[in-house]
DNA sequence: GCCTGACAAGGACATTTGTCACAAAATGCT
DNA sequence: AGCATTTTGTGACAAATGTCCTTGTCAGGC
C-alpha cells in the first residue's frame, strides 16, 4: 500500500531514502469499506490522509439532513477537513468512503514534524493548499454562475474520471441540485 | 496610508522596525477611485495588495456577460487573483474599487523576497491561507445547500458591514441569484 | 436463489427563480 | 438646481427546480 505513496511522492518532491522512511515510520495503513466512516460531525480531525485505493468524500449536512458533498477524493489525493484540522475545533463535516479504500493516515502531530524535518514535503504540501484555493475558487465561481445543467456538464467535463464511478445522486448533491433535477437533465439531453 | 497597514501588520505578527522598514521600502501607495480596474480578464496578476480604506471587488463574468463577485474586500485585507497570481498565467478575473479606495501595491517578485527575508510575515500570510480555504469551504457549502432566501440572510449575519455597505444588486451577484430575487425576498420579509 | 436496499427514472404538482419591461427613488456630477 | 446615472422595486409571465410519489432494475448479503 505504501508503494502507491512512494510512486506519488517520488513524482511530486525529491526525498532522500531517509526521509521516506521517516514518512513511513509515521504513517499508518488503513483500510476503510465502502460507507464507513472515518470523520463525524463534532469529531475533531486529528489525522491527515492520503488515498492509496478507492474513493472517499467529504460532506455536510443541514438542519433537514441533506446532505451536500464537498468532495470527492480518489487515489493519490490528500483527504481532511481543512477547517477542524487547522483550527482544532470540532468538525462539521463527515468523511466516509464511497468505495472500499485503502489510505495512509498520519496523526496531525506527526505530519507537523515531517514537514519541519522534509522541506520538500513542506513545499508540496504548500504547492496543493495554492492549487486548492485555484480549485475552491473556480468552484465557487461554477457554482454561483449557470444553470443545474450547465453545472452537471462541467462536472462531467472536469471530473469524467469521478462521473464514471459514483452514483448520479451525489453528483447532483455535489453540484447543490436534487438528483430529480438531474434526472430531468439526462432526459433531455438524450434527444439532443 | 502605511500607518494603517502598520498597525494591523504589528497586530498580527512580531516584526522589527528594520522588517518595518523593508516591507515600506518595497511597497507603493496607491489610490484607486470608485469603479477603477485594478486588474482586467487577460491580464496577468503581478501584485498584491492591502487595503488600507475603502472597498474593492473580485469578479468574473460569463459568455453572456454577467457579473459574479467572487470576494468582497474592505480596510486591512489583502486582496490578489490567486490563480493567476500563483501560477502565472492571464486572469479571468477582475479587480475594481466599489468605493473610492487606498491600497498599498506589492510586485510580486518583491513580495516574494520579503516572504524570504522575514519569517514573520510568511507565517502570517500562512495562516491566511489557511483561513481563505476554510472560508471558501464554508461558501460553497452555503451556496450549494438552501434557497436564495437562506443565503440572503446568512450574508446579512456574516458580513453585515459589507451589506450595509455595497449595493444590493452586488450582493445578488455574490450569492448566485438575480437582483429581482434579492427585491422579492426583501418585500416578503418586511411582512415578518 | 431470494430478499433487501440502493439507485435511477418518471409523472404530477407546487414553488422558486429568472427574464423582461417599466417606473420610482436615490445618488452623483456639473 | 438640474440632469444623467445608478439603484431598487414591481408586475406578469415563462422556465427551472424542488417535492412527493411510484415504479423498475440491479447488485450485494445471507
Amino acid at each position: 500500500m505504501f508503494d502507491v505513496f512512494e510512486r506519488y511522492i517520488s513524482a511530486k518532491a525529491i526525498l532522500t531514502d531517509q526521509d521516506l522512511c521517516l514518512i513511513r515510520s509515521l504513517s499508518v495503513e488503513r483500510k476503510v469499506a465502502k460507507r464507513e466512516f472515518v470523520l463525524r460531525e463534532g469529531e475533531i480531525a486529528r489525522y491527515i490522509f492520503f488515498i492509496t485505493r478507492g474513493m472517499l468524500r467529504l460532506l455536510r449536512t443541514d438542519d433537514k439532513g441533506n446532505e451536500y458533498i464537498l468532495r470527492f477524493a480518489t487515489e493519490n489525493n490528500w483527504l481532511s477537513d481543512r477547517e477542524s484540522y487547522i483550527t482544532g475545533n470540532p468538525s462539521n463535516a463527515y468523511i466516509d468512503a464511497i468505495e472500499d479504500s485503502q489510505v495512509l493516515v498520519w496523526d496531525k502531530q506527526d505530519f507537523h514534524f515531517l514537514l519541519k524535518e522534509i522541506p520538500a514535503l513542506k513545499q508540496l504540501m504548500k504547492e496543493l493548499v495554492g492549487r486548492s484555493q485555484i480549485a475552491n475558487q473556480n468552484r465557487v465561481f461554477t457554482t454561483i454562475s449557470g444553470s443545474a445543467e450547465e453545472k452537471y456538464f462541467r462536472f462531467i467535463e472536469k471530473y469524467p474520471d469521478t462521473f464514471n464511478r459514483v452514483p448520479l445522486h451525489m453528483i447532483a448533491s455535489y453540484i447543490g441540485v436534487s438528483r430529480e433535477t438531474l434526472s430531468r437533465i439526462r432526459r433531455h439531453s438524450v434527444n439532443k
